[in-house]
DNA sequence: AATCATTTTGAAAGCGCTTTCATAAAATCG
DNA sequence: CGATTTTATGAAAGCGCTTTCAAAATGATT
């Protein structure tokens, strides 16, 4: 567990452990080669005679030498991090994302750094700005509210990876979740459940993902032939809260529903709560599912039927088309497919 | 929303925005001083002139220059970014203390650079390896399993605060939560409403946290003249699933109680899943006090009782010890105490 | 006004690495 | 086997900034 690092001789006073930090230059003395060629070898920039480079090799063990990062960055112009734009550090959703990218660039030896755009796009685009000038080699926006066209700026300058959005352009690619197919499938279930009157909570609804949710909502019901009615639609923000509130104003203007499809998890456990608070019974009551697939909605009580949207492969499928785009190469991106996970607080209608 | 930064001339093909990236010698050469001068202004390094700082402050805001951090890294030592060793990038509790991370060092100029420890002492040594070769100022590390021997070798090189321990020394400071009165405080609550039979769901044995929140539990039974029944203490993991078995072991040993303190919030959900599988309400027949106060606890059905553990100030507590740490000062930290939260989980005992 | 102690400022040397550019060595060819 | 191309390697010039070091300018002092 010995720490092969050691600080430059610049750092703090005092003894600096057990020798001054290793740079390329040492190793090339010892190996008795230029720098240059250490260099080359560490890049694998160019071929270089096979004695050498087992001398440079042995060199580089011996001294337990690691590259600068800073250095290369400053030299080379690749800093080998990622810019990742997320919404909230601690957001229960994108978390699992964000787990995503890490175990992705990490073996490929990058290294992410993460940024909270919280939901408004001035201070994502400062974000940006932030990881710009610490010159990351790209940059993955988790959703959020920049306008495509400001993706496709920053795309002119770097490659960029978005979530959330439909938009591909040179240096620049989207991963769509199919948001619609989502909502349809959450309510196709509720409907062959032989429910009739379906609420929805809704998400902002400037956040293209929570109209399309509705959207998917609406298709159902039309293949169902169930009329819409806009008196069981009521907005919300995404959050527990949310899904309280809309359950107590479903309740106070005496809507007759069986059941509600939220469109997220945050707010279905919300209004799993404000249903209890009515004394109303998930799902003896009231059929409830969710969206997301958050990792705590099997732990609800009851566990939350909801649709899984896998966002830790989503972060995975991010960064590996990030580190595609990174090698000049076109990725090619499936999106996995939206899946019901029927849980326990769903439950056919009893009449 | 215009970016004012503009890539390396080097950074891909194509036309490159408005202009090629400003670079101190342009400021410089702009105010018509030397590179020297604009970097002491900069930095305050040094006094200068009043006009030749004008006329340096002018030529920054028109040609827009924004440092590079990178050059600032490989000629000074100091990336302005802070390491921070957390045990998973999307673990609810953990979540808060990042954003109370990044709300401290951001209008301080740090960027965190976050990565996982996976609750494993040669992961973490990894990780600061990686920390230590990006040549981070400092180390934030977030309780784990590192030994705090490592810790103070670490501290030789640079600052490092730590939480979840109680240490100290040249460099390095430790944060700890009282667990051990948190503990007490939640037995105590439950004592308070009359539960005399009351089970422990303990964390990870390894786990110091988890120790001192057993013997704060051990402490407030023997104050209240209370037996201790190791029979009552069942193990965890502090996850969710730990908590759900819990119930199912304690429940299958046939043992009476009518309570259960849980060490963290995280198996208290899972407990009360447990509990609801084996219909037993809670808390009308068993009251359930969990640890942590995870910002969903509080959406739980029923809301969760539990022992707040500030999580977000903890992190901004951490982080601004390490921005006192890096001026040279001691910093004087409080620690806040733990305060039980009494929500809905918890009633008094009927008998 | 001449001298010496202070400041302000600039020149230049890196920080540790990458990357031309040029050279020496090896390989290819007629 | 000499001429020519190809390949492996090194020297040196940066990347954009900080930071000594020393020179220039200023002020204090007698």
């Amino acid at each position: 567990m010995k720490s092969t690092l050691t600080r430059g001789a610049r750092a703090k006073a005092g003894p600096i452990g057990p020798g001054t930090v290793v740079t390329l230059h040492m190793v090339a003395k010892r190996a008795g080669v230029s720098p240059s060629t250490v260099s080359r070898i560490l890049n694998g920039t160019a071929i270089v005679g096979p004695v050498k480079k087992q001398a440079v090799d042995n060199a580089i063990a011996e001294l337990g030498f690691v590259p600068n990062p800073v250095a290369r960055g400053l030299a080379g112009g690749r800093t080998l991090s990622i810019g990742v734009v997320t919404q909230a550090i601690d957001s229960p959703f994108y978390g699992a994302a964000l787990r995503g990218i890490e175990d992705m660039l990490d073996p490929a030896g990058y290294s992410p750094l993460f940024v909270s755009g919280h939901w408004n796009a001035e201070v994502e685009a400062r974000c940006v700005d932030v990881l710009l000038s610490r010159r990351v080699d790209g940059i993955i926006v988790l959703t959020g509210r920049l306008s495509d066209q400001a993706l496709k700026v920053y795309a002119k300058s770097l490659p960029v990876v978005a979530t959330g959005r439909t938009i591909s352009g040179p240096g620049l690619i989207g991963l769509n979740f199919d948001n619609h197919e989502g909502g349809r499938l959450a309510t196709q279930h509720l409907i062959d459940l032989g429910h009739r009157q379906i609420a929805f909570i809704s998400g902002d609804a400037d956040h293209p993902d929570a109209n399309e949710r509705l959207s998917g909502y609406r298709a159902a019901l039309k293949a169902a032939g169930i009329a819409f009615s806009a008196d069981l639609v009521v907005p919300g923000g995404y959050l527990e809260i949310n899904g309280l509130q809309a359950v107590d104003q479903l309740l106070s203007t005496h809507q007759r529903f069986s059941a509600i499809f939220s469109a997220n998890d945050q707010m279905a456990l919300g209004a799993m709560l404000g249903l209890h608070r009515h004394a109303l019974r998930v799902p003896d009551d009231i059929s409830l599912v969710g969206f997301d697939d958050l990792p705590t909605s099997m732990y609800a009580t009851p566990p939350l039927t909801t649709v899984d949207q896998p966002a830790f492969e989503l972060g995975q499928l991010a960064a590996s088309a990030m580190l595609s785009l990174l090698a000049g190469k076109k990725p090619t991106i499936e999106v996995p497919i939206p899946r019901l996970i029927a849980r326990e607080s769903s439950r056919p209608l009893r009449r």
